[in-house]
DNA sequence: CCGCGGATCTTCT
DNA sequence: GAAGATCCGCGGA
């Protein structure tokens, strides 16, 4: 079943924790790839300075502060491409960042994507491996996760774990927040 | 396994 | 003009 909007029309943090084991499926040029959520780090904007939205809208977070259930794809370092969904009500900002995703369908196309990966663990167990893992790039900025190429379903037959909360990585600013959320 | 530095470019100051 | 929600290869333990 594919996530509903009302699913991320909820705080930050909630739905940053209910999105782990949750399964994001890309049909891509080269076929269908998938994985299951097992970090997610939550960034809610309003006070937290180490959300981007804490710029105010600009042409790169106007996406944060539209409809939920979006994507959020953006450069980082020069490189890599992370991907985030746009959560809250309308009009008010937070995503989540999706940081490391388990390998479920297409494995082929994905270790044809990430040569470098010396195991399946090691296809997408970062932000800026799974984007390319998954073949997501700018152009799916802004997207509908309700409909379309890049959607995430429930995942049946999993059982309940334990989650795992620390700080957020590889940030300066509110580095000592507890938002970062880890599938045990 | 751990720490270090280079690559690379968009965005905001 | 500088920082930045990262990854990879290298060298050492």
């Amino acid at each position: 079943m594919i996530l509903p909007r009302s699913f991320y029309a909820r705080d930050t943090i909630t739905v940053a924790r209910e999105l782990l084991g949750k399964e994001i499926v890309h049909r891509g040029d080269a076929g269908v790839t998938s994985g299951i959520i097992v970090e997610t780090e939550a960034y809610p904007g309003g006070e937290d300075l180490a959300s981007h939205s804490a710029a105010g809208i600009t042409d790169r977070t106007r996406v944060i502060f539209g409809a939920p259930g979006h994507a959020y794809v953006y450069l980082c370092y020069g490189m890599y491409w992370c991907l985030n969904f746009v959560v809250e009500r309308e009009g008010a900002p937070g995503c989540v960042l999706i940081r490391a995703l388990e390998p479920l369908k297409g494995m082929e196309i994905m270790r044809r994507r990430r040569p470098r990966a010396k195991s399946d663990r090691e296809l997408a167990n970062g932000p800026g491996k799974l984007t390319m893992a998954l073949g997501i790039t700018r152009r799916e900025n802004g997207v509908d996760l309700t409909r379309g190429s890049l959607t995430v379903h429930t995942h049946g037959g999993e059982v309940p774990f334990d989650i795992a909360v620390t700080p957020r990585i590889g940030i300066t600013k509110c580095a000592d927040l507890p938002l970062r959320f880890v599938r045990m």
